[in-house]
DNA sequence: TGCTAAATATGATAACCATCATGTAAATGT
DNA sequence: ACATTTACATGATGGTTATCATATTTAGCA
């Protein structure tokens, strides 16, 4: 059953997207290939038509998840909230994929962990833009520092299962966060 | 081939702390029951006579490797170097539960994650303990935040596959902790 | 309109793994 | 010393999964 050139590479985008959210709720060893194929409306069949194996699958994935980016745009404060945030945290499957996968790449292919370093520079370089007012060696700092406390926050709120000790690393990382950077742009 | 009562404490010893080491190093997928005994000196056989299941094994490693605090202890300065070191990055196996597992707690039962928050939360308390200069509400500002950015920073320069960037991320994250730090202290 | 190549479906296959069944030998208590 | 219990070893078993083989259908083109 063949299908068009445009609806071929329609699924391949469909694929990519379920894929995304799938690894992100779950994981990448917890989610099967043919998982993957039925989520996107084929069978496991048509895989291999797509993608080498499933490690290729994982570093396409990654590449194009990360370059839809989220980034901090120009209002940083904001992000930072929508980031840290319960709405943010309770959405794995939807989030920022960073927070969700990042700690799994380690066990990872040389493509996949390539695909995550440059969206992580990018990342960083985002952020640092969005905090014109510093100079560049704050801003760099800035960047780096509010970014892992950011990173760090959602996993481990994520990991905790008491909810007012959950929201208590949210808000209070926030805080830091906020802190952080008045008091660097007031200095 | 029965043992006696303190071999076989020392084998549960054992097996709990090669568990500990295979699981922060390669996560808790990737390491077999069979592959844990074989570490442990035993076969995968006797396994199910200290354990109920896998997951039992997960929980229990998980309340043996944080119940060992790591601590801050009294010289939070000294506690963070060390913590956002290359050294510290390249030692998963033998580094920080937090930094190697939180992420995948997600994944687990919940066993397994009211370990981690236990684990968390006298972790949280230990570094407010180490900052007594500040008032309660900034030395739990301090704690947290601090906190999220070491294991965020930690899994960061994990999955970066570029020397120069992973070793930056744990370098400015260092100077972000203690410009926040020295900054609230010095207000 | 018919031919051919390609995209997907259906259906193996082989490896891995958690868990269970059973055997064996030695520790423990009498 | 002996009986019994028990910790561990050896050896299944069943389920899951990545990957491959083959069939089917239709798009793309002459």
């Amino acid at each position: 059953m063949k299908v068009s050139r445009e609806q071929m590479a329609e699924n391949r985008r469909r694929i990519l997207d379920v894929a995304s959210r799938l690894f992100r709720d779950k994981g990448f060893d917890a989610v099967s290939v043919a998982e993957v194929m039925n989520a996107a409306g084929l069978t496991h069949g048509g895989f291999y038509g797509h993608f080498s194996s499933k490690d290729d699958l994982i570093a396409q994935t990654l590449a194009h998840v990360l370059a839809a980016d989220s980034g901090g745009g120009r209002d940083l404060r904001a992000y930072v909230d929508a980031y840290l945030s319960p709405r943010h945290r309770d959405n794995a499957a939807g989030g920022c994929p960073t927070a969700g996968l990042a700690a799994a790449i380690r066990h990872q292919t040389p493509a996949a962990r390539s695909a995550m370093t440059e969206g992580l520079r990018s990342q960083i370089d985002r952020i640092g833009k969005s905090l014109p007012e510093l100079d560049p060696a704050d801003r760099r700092r800035a960047a780096i520092g509010s970014w892992a406390a950011m990173v760090g926050a959602v996993i481990l709120a994520r990991a905790i299962d008491d909810p007012a000790l959950s929201d208590e690393v949210l808000e209070q990382t926030r805080a830091w966060i906020d802190a952080g950077i008045s008091q660097v742009s007031a200095g």
